[in-house]
Formats: C-alpha cells, structure tokens, sequence
DNA sequence: CGGCTCACCTGAACCGGTTTAGCCAAACTA
DNA sequence: TAGTTTGGCTAAACCGGTTCAGGTGAGCCG
C-alpha cells in the first residue's frame, strides 16, 4: 500500500551512479556529461522522483518559500481590496517554481517585529516582501540584519538595501485632481491615509502639489486635507469634518475606496447629492466601487501585476542575482459616475471673485 | 561577527550531556530526570538556542506549518472581508506556538488540486483547513489521499474523515428573513451564492426554511430566488432581475455584503429608495457596509473566532488528538437602517441598532 | 551475594539531500 | 615519453535534529 516516496538513493542506485552525481544532475552544475545527466533524469522521472524540500532546505540552508508580513488591523484590511489581489499576484509566481507563500498576519509593530524574526529564526522563508512601507521604516535594518532578501513594494525615503519594485500613485492622484478641476472644482479637499506609511503620505503629496500645479492651493481655509487610518470609519468622520467647514469643498479626494465609498454615505445622509452637489474619487478601484450609486470614479492600481513582479524580482534577489529597481505602469483614472461639474457651474454661470 | 547560530550539539557539550539526551529534554520526554532536565533547559536558554525548524522537520517528518488553498476569483475575494479575517484568527493561534500558515491562493479546480498536492509532496504543511466547501467536496477525498490531516470550515454534506469547525450560518439568515416579516414584508426575495459552495446553499435552505415556517413560500411567482457566483456585479445583475419582476419583491436578502451594496445601487438607480421602498439585508457584517448610506442590515459571522478555532483545533489533530466537531456560536443578525416596514403599512420602524 | 529490574543516559544510525576531496583515465603539453 | 591538466565520477562528510538499541549503576529481591 503505503509505497514509499523514492529518495536520491533509490534514483542513484537505479541509474548506476552516485548520489552526489545525481544532485548535480538534477541542479544542472557541470561536471556530468549529458549522457548520463540524461540518463538521470530519465530514472529519476520514472521513478516519479522529486527532491525532498524538508532534505534540501537543511542541506543547502534555503527555505524554497517567501514571507510576507501584513501588520493592519483585519478591519482595516477586510474592506481593503488590495491585499487579496497581491497575494494572488504572488502566488501566480510562486506556484509554477514550487515556491510556497507563508504569510503573517499581524496586529501591531511588536508582533510585526516578532514575526520577522520568527522567520528569520526558523528559516522559514528566503525572503520576504515589504509591504505597506512606512516613513523611516524600522524594518528595512530589521531585516537586513536579520539577514534576509527582500523587495519592497514602493520606494523607501530611507536609504534602503533593497531593490523596491514600484507602482507609482501620484499619476492617478493627480489625474484625479486635474479631472476635478476641469469639472469646474476649485474647493478640492484630500481624505489622506495616516502620513506615516509612505503610499499615504505619497498620495497627499501628489495631491498638494496638483494643487498648487493648478493654481489651486491657496484656499482661505488652507489646505483641505484630513489624515486617518484607512479605515471605512474613519473616512466617515473625515468628510463630517469637511462638511461641517463654513465654505464646504466641492469634491473629496479620498486615499482608498472604502473611506470614499464611507464618505459618500455621510454626505448623502447630509441631504448632498453625489456627484451634483459633491464630486468623489477613491483610489483601489475595488469591485463593490463599480457597483454602488453613484459608480465611483476611482484610481486604479494593478495590485495583482504588482505581486507577481515584486514575487519574480525576490526570486532573482534570493538566487543571488543583482537586481535593479523596477518600475511598472503607474495607477490609472477611471472616471465613472462619482464626479461631476462643479455645483453652480452648468446651471450658473460660475461665481466670481472665489478660486 | 557572523556568530553561528547554536546547534542541539553546542547544547549538548555545554551540558556535558548527549545530543539524544538534548532532544529527550527539549521534548519532554520521559527518562530524563528532572534535575538534568532543567540544567539542558538551562543551557539551551543561555547559548539562545531553538531548534531548527529544518533539521527537525527532515527528521520527524513533521512541518510545523498549516495550509490553506483559496480558490476564488480575486475579483470577487477582494471585495469579501471574510478572509483576512480569517487569515488574522489563523494567525492569532499559530503564532505562539512557532507554527506557520502556508497559504496558497489559485483562480480555478484543476490548480487548486495541483497546489493541495503540491503542499503535500513537498511536505510543506501537516494539515489543511478546507475553507468555502462545496457540494460533494472532492477535496475530502483528495486531502485525505494525500495523506494531509484537515479541518473542514463548515460541515460537508458527505461523510468525511475530517473533524469540522461550525459556524451556522442559518440563524441569521432566518432571523433576517423573520425581521424582515415583523416588518410586515411578504414578498420577500433571496440572492443567493453559488449553489455548488455549501455555504451558498445552506443559507438558501435557510431562506426557503424561515420563509416555509412563517407560510411566506406560496408566492404567486413560485420561489423568489437568484442564485449568483457572489461577486458585487452578479449581485447587481440579479438584483435587476428582481426589481423587473411585475410583482417586485419588497425585500431581498443577499447572501453577502457586496452583493447586497451592489443591490442597493441598482435599486436607488431604479429611483427605489432603501428602506421606505425595498429593504435589503447582507451578510458578513462589512466595515463598508456599516458606513454607507443607509447602513447595511446584515449578519455578523465571526471570521476571526472561526479561524482562530479551526487553526486551534487542526493543531490537535496534526498532533494525533482525536477531536469531535466543534461548534462556534451561530451568526448573528445586524439590524441597521437598510430595512424598514413593508411600503404602505403603518408599522413604526423598529429602532435601528448601533455598531 | 547473584541476578533482576528500572531509571537514566550514550552512541550511532537515520532523515534525504548538498558539497567537497580525491580517484581514474583520457587528452593535452612540452 | 613523461608530466600535467581535465572531464567524469565516487565516497564520505555534513546539515541539525530524532530515535532506538544498548550500557551502566543503583536499588531490590530471594
């Protein structure tokens, strides 16, 4: 019944060679003739042999498998689209080279540190990917000298001994801001994500300086910008404030789709018709944003691309490849029914005095 | 300065001890004496040293790991908060015991039994958590082939070898349909998920069920049912075939967040509004659908708690524990601001719940 | 006192690969 | 022709644990 896994042993023996010459066989080093190699192989396939990953990883001190730690609030990360598309990105990669994914999921920095270094530790994996990068993050000379590989996904504003493989926000952003003001929108406000990971940070950079390209930036209230945590919640608390200004904006610029679509609530719930009396534009592109009423008009981010390429980049790194940063297409626009004209501006004719 | 990391041997010198005698005290096991127990631990403790995952999983054939395969569109899983949070609770019960979560997340069947085959030729995991179970799961019968130990999420409609850990989600479902009726609703329809996804169906017969109990089944249209793949756009498409019905329903309760987010979209297009003319419950209890406008009536499902048991109680399993069933405490409704009275009575709302 | 049990411990095999030192014969150099 | 290189291969050590057959000595029994 229980037929045993063939080992290298079984192969060698079979084929009429060493164990050694087997190993080299199947990791094509030279020093076997094609012949034999061949011949190998063709045993090894017979006897439907494939190297042990356990015997491997002791032996040649790799893990055959990448790490990535999510440290978010699962609330946080349960209205996020973005996480389950890059995992699936980097599976797409993993699978066809018998890599395997191990992933952590945690809820604070502690155990954000504490996982690093429990697969550190335990060799788990070879490398891992990091995500999420945060201003002056702690982790890139955390897992430096943890001695593992690593990509990050976006580029640091530290010095960082890492190639970063890179998905640039601030085109969709400020294609979002540009599209506002070309619908007449002067009052512009930005709903950021917390100004100490970088993508938010990022994100309300490309808007201020959108702004300020458009001649915009010089509202009397100041700059119309509301940090939060990302969360849906704190969207919805972010445009009750924006609302609640003696001269409200006219359109929100919101850092994810959950706060916009969360924003969109607080402002109906205002009696404020979206988009006629409120434009709105989110940023994930998730799936429930094409289906809501109004469709929201969002920037999108090819999350899945991104997996596989920072996947493929830290295979490259873990096999000792020097590798370059990488950059991909940049987020995109994608207007839908959100934003509309500046309220005023297609039944009057616009204000004057105000910018 | 590259300190090499201390084997079981350095313990063992240290000591003065055998290398076996190291491994008899890591493990508890009986024939040591207490005394050279606690000095061995004593050692390992000072030398910093654990253990190598690698070396102990070649030699006792065990991973310390746990796997779990995804097999879904990550179109229509990004919209679901269900997995991060059930990733997180997996993660809440691995962690401290050093264990670790293989995950694997694959588009279609055909890659999904490769990567379940995969994990276990390579010997990446001890066991499986068999998530969104479906009609006739083959994979029963091809985990147990492969020799992996498992827990199934929900109980499987075949006879299985594996224990499972149960949510049900047919409380609330029928408590949805029941408020639904004190609102006076008669018409009340259901759109429901894939009817090969075990889930799927269960909340359907739950449906038909609490319909059936409360003599609402005969309606002159027969049954009033949808059945979708989950994903928001479906939920839409089944949602206007709803509403295009000469008697349209008066209520509709979706078998998940998005789709009934997706569903109140087509229904304020239609010029409906939610809940004074359809009201309309979800389930999954989405932070998004807690912020929108009206906020969604739905059912909490403790995803995290679920995770955190199954990966609980698979451990035991992997262990050699013979374990029963478990049983979590059933889903429970939310009433929120998404349903209201029948159009044309005169029932006052009952009070919207907070959270 | 000899033989027995039993608790405690050692030594070595083993898991299944990788890697290195070294052997041998053929080919090349001078 | 003798000496050196080189390609192809083997044997054995090694990675860092687990496991098991025995060895040792103390305590006990008859």
């Amino acid at each position: 019944m229980a037929k045993a896994r063939a080992t290298i042993a079984d192969v060698a023996r079979e084929a009429g060679v060493s164990k050694g010459l087997v190993s080299f066989a199947l990791n094509d080093r030279p020093g076997v003739s094609a012949h034999t190699r061949d011949r190998i192989l063709a045993v090894a396939k017979d006897l439907g042999w494939s190297p042990s990953v356990r015997a491997r990883s002791l032996s040649s001190d790799r893990a055959f498998a990448l790490g990535v730690v999510i440290a978010r609030n699962p609330e946080i990360l349960s209205s996020d689209p973005f996480f389950p598309a890059l995992i699936a990105g980097i599976e797409t990669a993993l699978a066809p080279v018998g890599q395997a994914l191990v992933l952590s999921m945690v809820g604070d920095a502690d155990a954000e540190t504490a996982s690093y270094r429990q697969l550190a530790a335990h060799g788990r994996v070879d490398g891992v990917i990091i995500t999420d990068l945060r201003l002056n993050d702690p982790r890139l000379a955390l897992v430096e000298e943890l001695g593992l590989a690593a990509v990050t996904l976006g580029r640091p504003d530290i010095p960082s001994p890492f190639p970063s493989v890179n998905l640039d926000d601030a085109p969709g952003i400020r294609d979002a801001v540009r599209h506002l003001a070309d619908l007449g929108h002067v009052r512009i406000a930005h709903v950021a994500g917390p100004a100490t990971m970088l993508h938010g940070a990022r994100r309300r950079e490309a808007f201020d300086a959108a702004l300020r390209e458009l001649g915009l930036d010089a509202g009397p209230d100041g700059c119309l910008v509301i940090e939060t945590d990302f969360s849906a919640a704190d969207g919805a608390r972010a445009t009750r404030e924006l609302l609640a200004l003696p001269e409200r904006p006219t359109a929100i610029v919101y850092s994810n789709d959950p706060m916009a679509i969360a924003g969109m609530g607080v402002a109906q719930r205002d009696g404020l018709r979206v988009p006629e009396d409120l434009s709105v534009t989110g940023f994930d592109d998730s799936d429930v944003g094409r289906h809501i009423n109004p469709s929201l008009t969002t920037v999108s981010t090819a999350a899945q691309v991104w997996g596989e390429a920072a996947a493929t980049a830290l295979l490259r790194v873990v096999s000792g490849e020097q590798i370059d940063h990488i950059e991909l297409s940049p987020a995109l626009l994608v207007v839908r029914e959100s934003t509309g004209p500046r309220p005023g501006t297609t039944t009057r004719p616009p204000e004057p005095g105000t910018t």
